[in-house]
DNA sequence: GTGCAATCTTGCAGTGCGTGCAATAAAATC
DNA sequence: GATTTTATTGCACGCACTGCAAGATTGCAC
């Protein structure tokens, strides 16, 4: 049986790849069904799998866990065609990894219709966001290393050591910034801005308030 | 059968009581044990709780999940003197919240043995770490709470959600600089440099990067 | 110290996530 | 159409964690 017959799928593909690009939306959906209509506590794998017309295991082939087909793909930096250019950049640096962030936050569209949904859940069910946290961390170690590559390029006489910290530090900070954007975003669901708009205004309040706490120090 | 007799506690405080406090103080040195003996993978609850010698069930009635046996209760603002200070305060509010969070963390000296080997087991398992986020998100939720308190006291005019808002950038810009304080703290065990120190550190660091590439732009 | 109430420990049974493995089915390749 | 490659599935695990009820301990009053 043929599953998720209903989801459209770009042709020339190969049946093969066809079959698993429609199954992975079937099960995107099926997650975000079931916690929808079933609650999050009701959302198990069996069930998931089920409303996706796949065997449990069948699941975890393409989801290495729960959390990943409820919310969907962990955002990274990979592929990303601004990190070479924010690489050789001289500019500021907090600019610099915001535009990058901006751009790959942009590229996140993928299905309206899923994010969306993906956006009430998380409102409905906080705990999906904390959890997410963890899977998201790679994103934060993605930020620490571009920013390393940077400050080594940059700063030839800093040792290894001094960089990875400056870089933690811009990585965390930058974090901070975009998870703010980020909850802005699950609380005000405002079509009229996206998440890019939310990150770009996340970093420069943030810098106005820690402009506003320690007043013009620049070293 | 007494568990841990082997651990010292304080007299004066009832049977029952002088117990409880004996079996948790075993199983957080029975979870540390078997991590660093046998490795995260090999640290199950029925081998911690065999190791403390207990029953597995009665390990959670001690701690819910885990993670907090071995990396110890989460830090909480809750009962934090410094609080009601910052609250009422109006100075500037990061160096404010700066101050709440060292003298935390400067309570949280305990069991320095205990803190020393989770500082090694965290380093050398740093997905612990990343788990840990998770428990920590309550204690980044506590500051938002007390930065909206203090907000909303010395902002009269503003909306409740402009209060949170801010106050939830004020939290997560916090926050980011104490994760780094406390990378740092994991990263190089200086026992020159107290947390505490380091999250004054990270602040002003943090603060002269934002500053850095966001040239004075005080509002 | 005896008896009663409160509290702790424990075993048991169960739910759910996640994994390795090997058999089967289906698609790609020739 | 036969062969190779890849996907799906069932099965058997291990492990975290929970509710429940029985039994053991402690606290307390007398």
């Amino acid at each position: 049986m043929a599953p998720a017959s209903d989801v459209a799928v770009p042709e020339q593909l190969g049946l093969r790849e066809r079959k698993r690009i429609a199954t992975r939306q079937s099960i995107l959906r099926a997650a975000l069904e079931v916690v929808r209509e079933r609650g999050l506590d009701n959302a198990t794998v069996d069930e998931i799998s089920r409303v996706a017309d796949i065997s449990p295991r069948t699941f975890f082939n393409y989801f290495p866990s729960k959390e990943e087909a409820i919310l969907g793909e962990t955002p990274s930096l990979a592929g990303n065609p601004e990190v070479e250019w924010f690489v050789a950049d001289r500019g500021p640096i907090l600019p610099g990894i915001a535009r990058v962030i901006i751009d790959g936050s942009n590229r996140l569209l993928s299905d309206p219709e899923l994010l969306a949904e993906r956006r009430a859940v998380t409102k409905l069910y906080p705990e999906l966001g904390v959890r997410r946290m963890a899977s998201v961390h790679n994103f934060e170690n993605e930020l620490a290393e571009v920013a390393g590559r940077r400050l080594r390029g940059e700063f030839p006489e800093m040792t290894d050591a001094e960089a990875a910290d400056r870089a933690r530090l811009v990585a965390l900070t930058s974090f901070a910034f975009v998870r703010h954007a980020w909850f802005a975003w699950i609380d005000h669901p405002d079509a009229n801005r996206s998440l890019g708009q939310l990150v770009e205004e996340a970093f420069t309040r943030g810098a106005e308030l820690v402009a506003s706490s320690y007043p013009a120090q620049v070293g």
